[in-house]
DNA sequence: TTATTATATTTGTATATTACGATTTTTGAA
DNA sequence: TTCAAAAATCGTAATATACAAATATAATAA
């Protein structure tokens, strides 16, 4: 019997969020970038602009990024630490 | 545009398999203690030995764990450095 | 041999995730 | 006001995943 299976189930949630092309590739550049809009991640992305939106709401919903309007656009950056570390795992070098 | 989706693609799906309760908790309990057999993973973990041995194969495939057979038993062990350094984001400490 | 234990694989099915067009909301400018 | 741009949300079809029962395989002992 596992006593933290509800910590185990966090964490494994938290990886869940991240363990997607897209969100693993949003979530990279904001760590590499420090912080990008909507429609920038549009076009270098490549997929419809609904899609990249739905992205962002999971990560967001995960408390893994935040996002600032500045007028008509959405400024994101990274805000989980926990998440910038396992980036560094798998990006550094 | 994107250079490395494949990249991407391979790193996310790591993550994706180690995104699940079940086998998060293995790669855990075997980053800690070394080695297990799947008997004692089975009573552990409480879940039906199909259902062990199905989130074992996952892991076996993705290259994440080894088993080694003696006897009857088949002993598993974390073989994937990527893992071993994302469960040290997760679990130290 | 036959029986038993440990583990893997197959199969059916319920549930979850994903993609994407259409629509809506929010904001600022004319 | 009205319009256009940026972003979010909704509806839904396609796909993937999890689960457990049943079956298969591998190793050992009697």
């Amino acid at each position: 019997m596992i006593e933290d299976m509800k910590f185990l189930e966090e964490q494994a949630e938290l990886l869940k969020v991240i363990a997607h092309p897209v969100r693993l590739c949003i979530a990279r550049g904001l760590w590499r970038s420090g912080s990008c809009n909507v429609s920038h991640m549009q076009c270098c992305l490549e997929v419809p602009q609904s899609t990249v939106s739905q992205h962002l709401g999971k990560l967001r919903q995960a408390g893994i990024i935040e996002g600032e309007r500045n007028g008509l656009e959405i400024t994101y950056r990274l805000k989980d630490e926990r998440v910038k570390a396992i980036l560094s795992c798998l990006f550094s070098q």
